[in-house]
DNA sequence: CTTTCCTAATCTGCATACAGTATACAGATG
DNA sequence: CATCTGTATACTGTATGCAGATTAGGAAAG
């Protein structure tokens, strides 16, 4: 230990190295992704994105084996890198394992009431409930991925917080464009659950978690069910040819 | 189709593909790692690893990457990367979300029975519990994960596989060292587990699996409670000067 | 003797260059 | 006309080079 201590109240927060290049290409794809720009299935040419994003073809590789890692893009060697194409039943699998960890956050949640989560908590479901009122699709969104944070972060369980952040925001992904149906439904819910982890109910905040995360699912499977499909996704997985001059 | 198909008999195995180099520089440093030729904290210097494996820094950097992503290294942007040097509650954080995503592999296993899968389980436990007979470690670690694995794999999630893949092969590496104390106990509840599933008892399984891992979570806490520390790790945490010529 | 500042050397981040491989198109062959 | 084969080309994997950032070590000052 140094002979003199720092003040460590101080803002603590040492300045911001400069963020590296790949982390921002990193974010930039995965929001052309979210948005569809870069559709489902197609072929990433590093040398595109590099000159698509300015930058040279080596963080745009270690921004393509991140988001391979992270399940954006599916990585083939020595053959490219593609836009990852959800399976249906991919999907659901990734909502069984988020029902089961999300329902622990909320039992490791309540085990740890403490008045200011509670407070956040419900001034989420408020945002969530507003936004809902005035059909802010985005907003409620926003509001639901955050409270589905918050929940994660009292649980105090920091491993816990980066796999359910993974898991999160590919079903953002997922969900986004079947514009979240279950409206009042799923806020009530959530009341619920904050109530449960405020009185502590280990139990009853685990099971309502869980109850609410699986009626998603099935939410999920019944709009793939009728919707028949978004479109049948030309599901390219070749190369792609750029300049046939 | 093609019209005249190719008799798809034969060796139908495809050759290999050439395993990119940055793939095999994962697998050398995560053994280095999990056998401590690399030591928790230790500064990993791109250009010196490049000489050791005989490669160039680029497949170095790469594998770093991943090793970052699955929590083997630490990198600090600008700074460098570090071999990870989990935290005792972290070790306790990994071990709980194992808890419940083997728990749940098991509730879903015990729903998909079939006698082919049992077997392989069953073999597993007598090749568990021969090599805890002739006091071998390593087997016995083995043949644990192999167990574990087979579980999840007989979930049926391809997504909670993944997950569950990450977690086991950092537990292994937390607990290698401090060599597995509960022989007989754990493999007796291993067989409970394996009864539950053939029997598709689903809760049973699900429970058993929960208390099973429970139990060799307390076991690690009772043993870092004991044994002090096994070194108290400089943590060096420091760029080190190489050549001081 | 302690603390501060400066300097030098190292290391990372990013860019560029090169080689090998897979692909698509065109021409050849039946 | 259909199918196969050869060749040009684009793309990935790997290596190397360069500039800026960061630290360790020592000199200078209190």
């Amino acid at each position: 230990m140094p002979p003199r201590e720092l003040p460590q109240q101080m803002g603590a927060r040492r300045i911001d190295r400069p963020v590296p290049l790949r982390e921002r290409v990193y974010q930039a794809m995965q929001e052309l992704i979210i948005s569809r720009q870069l559709a489902p299935g197609q072929h990433l040419v590093e040398s595109e994105l590099a000159e698509m994003l300015g930058v040279s073809r080596q963080p745009i590789r270690e921004a393509l084996q991140l988001l391979n890692t992270a399940g954006w893009v599916d990585l083939q060697p020595g053959y490219g890198a593609f836009v990852h194409a959800p399976a249906p039943e991919e999907v659901d699998q990734l909502l069984a394992v988020r029902a089961v960890l999300e329902s622990e956050s909320a039992r490791l949640a309540s085990t740890l009431v403490d008045t200011e989560g509670v407070d956040r908590l419900r001034k989420l479901c408020a945002e969530g409930e507003a936004a809902l009122d005035e059909d802010n699709t985005e907003g409620m969104v926003a509001a639901n991925a955050e409270l589905h944070r918050t929940v994660t972060e009292l649980s105090g369980n920091k491993v816990l917080m980066d796999f359910v952040a993974q898991i999160d925001s590919r079903v953002q992904w997922y969900f986004t464009p079947i514009a979240h149906v279950r409206g009042h439904e799923s806020w009530r819910e959530h009341a619920e659950l904050v109530d449960a982890i405020e009185r502590g109910d280990t139990e009853g905040a685990g099971r309502i978690m869980r109850e609410h995360t699986e009626r998603t699912r099935r939410a999920y499977q019944k709009q793939v069910e009728e919707g028949p499909e978004e479109e049948p996704q030309p599901q390219v997985r070749s190369r792609r040819r750029r300049t046939a001059r």
